[in-house]
DNA sequence: TTGTACGCGTTATCAA
DNA sequence: TTGATAACGCGTACAA
């Protein structure tokens, strides 16, 4: 019941608790055989040294705090899943923290990990996406900053340096679109997002340029937003399907939204990508799940966990660095082109 | 740099810190005037107590280890998003440990989490699901549990009475076989899972009642077990489409085996479910994104992990409650039986 | 090679 | 209503 501290061993052991933190740590000589005697005890009664007054004296907790906005959005747990194997390599351990995409939950985690005395923090979605975040939001982030190293994944804090990582989602954008056109496309929707993210306008700034370096014109009747969800993709298409001038294909936000178009245009009894081509982006498990196969832009996920956590670990170790990494998309062609 | 603490607060407050820790917890009484005045010094510094500190005096960290093994397995998110969302209401928060399914990167997170004094412990996967799982490894688990609540999702420790938060796999293995036969299949095969995991070894074990039960043979070369993932499905039907007697349906392990499988179906031309029946087992969100969209058994996986909390919740508040929980699998019908 | 005593940042007890 | 001061469990100078 009581947990067993370094007092009870050292008693046991006829030592000062000094010894017996030697031993734990290596942290100098100790004779061979009260060594051993000391080490039996522990393994004895199978003690655990309390990490907090460890990290307390220590100053150091070895956590990373890490906010995503969704955890049933594959994309996440893929970055963080090569942010979690590059912080084991390093000593550090992840803590995990679903804001649902909210503001006021972001805040609380962000005071929590601080609290919890954080070594450093990633940072994916919310505000750092967000166009029109209030600059308090900004400046919490900033304040923190002050203290905590922070990386920004695929996110920025506008007017505010921050040390970042980053796909090229422009580039990536740029390199599905070129990919429709060279498949023959002269009308290609967009489908998907979010007027108030930031990705998203990059994304469509990227959509339009494309079309213009190709000569095609831009129509905004054929944009249409929503949200980053299956759903969303599912309704715009049914949109488009009784439009009288629908476009041969589509380039989605994200894979989530490609797949609910595809299940539109198929419900409709036509073939993809013969009678409309659909793209998505991201490349998560869900594009090669489908049938057919999503064409889509990869994001290198887990690449970009571990790069991000590679970064902030020389951040932590107050090396100099530099701000922005960006990682280069690759398009993935599959059969939905 | 130097964190600011309490004494900081009390010495520019010309109060002492148990002053500044009364107004910090509302904890007694305290002038309005000087409460004030401490609370206008702690805004203006930003200051936030040291939670270790904390923890260390009150032995409460608020904090719920959780073992999965696979965040890229949608059916893990999708539990400890119900989780997360259930310690939220309750006050605590999640650690999620990513287990990768290797037994000593378990041993790791457990000491971790251990030594970082959580409160209670969630388990998913590697070996409460293990057949043969080294008594050393089943008795670490039982050392922590008479310290630490745990409460087991789909699992078990064999010969150790535990807390635990299951659905009914027999009884969904059971509804979806039905469901198979009243379709009018007589031959049907049984794909994926692993012979060391018990979750594997029950639903085998209802695919073989419900068998017997409707006069059907159980023939073991249509039983092909290998892994959980998608390419395992692939590969499995790959060699039943070139078998003389290839069965009319196939029950999956979970939903990623039957998407590789319906891949392979779907390549060598043939339809779903005319030519060949396919069903999973989870309703991950793959399910219904799928086309044909996958007839599986849904866990409930949110609500497993939401009870598996409040069940833990409670055990913390040392509150007596039953061992066992059991969530009724639901039969979900599409497109692809 | 070992022990004493203090500090880490809080909370809680007991007086005042 | 407030202030000393002793825990909490551990690491570490400093001394022996």
């Amino acid at each position: 019941m009581e947990s067993i501290t370094v007092y009870d061993i050292a008693r046991e052991a006829n030592v000062s608790v000094a010894t017996v933190s030697r031993v734990l740590n290596d942290t100098a000589p100790v004779r061979t055989s009260t060594r051993q005697k000391i080490m039996a005890i522990i393994e004895k009664h199978n003690f655990q040294p309390n990490a907090l007054a460890r990290s307390l004296v220590n100053k150091k907790t070895g956590m990373i705090g890490v906010l995503f906005p969704d955890s049933s959005n594959m994309f996440f747990p893929e970055v963080f899943g090569g942010a979690e194997r590059a912080a084991q390599k390093l000593g550090f351990t992840l803590f995990l923290c679903n804001t649902f995409s909210n503001f006021s939950r972001e805040s609380e985690y962000l005071n929590l990990l601080c609290e919890r005395q954080v070594e450093g923090l990633l940072f994916m979605g919310g505000r750092i996406n967000s166009r029109h975040c209030p600059e308090q939001l900004v400046q919490e982030v900033v304040d923190i900053q002050k203290r905590i190293p922070i990386v920004l994944i695929n996110g920025s804090l506008p007017g505010h340096p921050c040390h970042r990582v980053k796909t090229d989602e422009y580039a990536g954008t740029q390199l599905i679109m070129q990919h429709l056109i060279d498949r023959g496309h002269r009308s290609i929707g967009f489908l998907g997002g979010n007027a108030e993210t930031t990705t998203t306008m990059e994304k469509l700034q990227a959509y339009k340029s494309t079309l213009g370096a190709n000569g095609l014109p831009f129509r905004k009747q054929i944009v249409r937003l929503g949200d980053f969800s299956m759903e969303c993709g599912r309704k715009l298409m049914e949109q488009f399907l009784t439009m009288p001038n629908c476009p041969t294909a589509f380039l989605c936000i994200n894979d989530y939204v490609a797949i609910g178009a595809m299940k539109s245009v198929i419900s409709h009894g036509l073939r993809i990508p013969e009678d409309i081509a659909i793209a998505g982006f991201d490349d998560s498990q869900l594009a090669s799940a489908m049938n057919p196969e999503l064409t889509t832009i990869s994001q290198h996920s887990e690449e970009l966990g571990s790069q991000a956590m590679a970064l902030l670990s020389r951040l932590i170790e107050k090396e100099k660095v530099k701000k922005l990494t960006v990682l280069e998309p690759k398009l993935i062609v599959r059969q939905s082109t």
